[in-house]
DNA sequence: TGCTCTGCTTGACATTTATCAATTCATGCG
DNA sequence: CGCATGAATTGATAAATGTCAAGCAGAGCA
């Protein structure tokens, strides 16, 4: 990898205070490629050799079986992904794409092994990082056992609208329909669910999102920061 | 906690590595006590204060939204929960009642941080149980979103099956209503998945299943190690 | 034995969600 | 500009799932 990348890979919690012959060593060993969209850039039941780490672009993580697919995340940059495969030495759970032209790191999953073994920062950084993913994840199960999909849309959008500063209107960061996959419906019944929220203040028109009164939406939506809150 | 129950904590995969002196200072901060069935131990929301580790009995881990509720897991011996909370300091996400009579052990979360702070094996230790943990959130969620309740129930009993070592009839290892919370789907339904199997040479007496021809019932179920296989 | 409790099951019905087909809309391109 | 493409929407319909009410069955107990 170029030494012009280190900075922005080092910024990452998961590198930050580690120490610097170990984050040099794992940066000797990587690379940076640049993708187009809509590559695949691993695919569920492979093993995995290298931790991934997207620096421009986003990139969807989802998964498939019996001809069906979901979206499960989309990672934005700063961020790594398939982590937890990389720590095991096990087969993804979760294949992944580019959504848009995207930079994205790859360091050998046994170089992080490795390191991981030798250096005590970088341990406890992962298990940090971990252990804010596999909250992710329950706040997403809980999201889709407990709630209808007008429910997890409507908190879809205020979370979204949190992201975006807490504007009036704004923008849908991804395609209609893979968001409607994230939320676990169908295209179709994401745009019904769209207009059984006009009545909840939301007004769509295309991309941009209108919530004209935040608190008329939250009677509906009922947020709760054990499940909304990705931050803790 | 008294010496006695020294050996069974230190058989966990979190502790039999962890250097003896560590491992004393976190057991002499901690007890075990005994609780009758139907007890909430914690409850989401609170402060995460102990790691908690069944020693004997079961307990199930379930969430709440909206005065609608959902089982999320089933802790058995010898397991901790809420590992995640613990290291992060963080709100518990999820609230765990006991099933039955059980033992379980108390870690101050407090000597956990401080020993994973300078036992980098028991800190590997972590990472190890908490991708575990992870890993098994992300294939519940594709559970979930990719199968019918049918398919969901076909593939439980498959899995079931195989750890009651394979054999033809097996008991369910909990109450149905649970069942069919775990399942994503209502008690009422349950028992009607329960007979949309019986063309697969499912039968069900009470608690008992059999499942005469698994062949034909993997017809149905699809089972896939990236989703049923909890070893992984 | 009968009683009571609780969980399970069943049936009728309502709601939610998916599917299929057709149409509209936006976008890029020759 | 017109056309082709793919996404989004809409309507009609079907399938899956939930709700409500009633009945059933087994466990515990007097």
């Amino acid at each position: 990898m170029p030494e012009s990348h280190y900075p922005e890979v080092r910024s990452l919690h998961l590198f930050s205070e580690m120490e610097d012959d170990n984050f040099r060593t794992l940066m000797r060993g990587s690379y940076v490629q640049n993708f187009p969209p809509q590559i695949d850039l691993i695919h569920e039941g492979e093993s995995s050799d290298f931790l991934h780490i997207v620096l421009s672009g986003s990139v969807d993580l989802y998964a498939q079986w019996n001809n069906r697919e979901t979206s499960i995340a989309t990672v934005r940059p700063i961020s790594t992904f398939i982590l937890a495969a990389t720590i095991r030495d096990a087969p993804y759970l979760m294949s992944a794409r580019t959504l848009e032209k995207s930079g994205v790191a790859l360091i050998p999953s046994q170089d992080v092994r490795d390191i991981f073994d030798i250096d005590a920062v970088f341990a406890r950084a992962i298990v940090r990082e971990l252990s804010q993913c596999y909250r992710g994840m329950v706040k997403s199960h809980k999201d889709m056992k407990l709630r209808t999909s007008l429910e997890r849309l409507a908190n879809y959008l205020l979370r979204q609208q949190t992201r975006a500063g807490g504007e009036t209107t704004f923008e849908l960061p991804t395609e209609k329909r893979r968001l409607a996959s994230f939320l676990g419906m169908t295209p179709e019944n994401l745009s019904r669910a769209f207009k059984g929220l006009r009545p909840y203040s939301v007004a769509v028109d295309g991309n941009r999102v209108t919530i004209a009164d935040a608190d008329d939406l939250k009677t509906l939506a009922k947020p709760s920061p054990l499940i909304d809150d990705y931050s803790s």
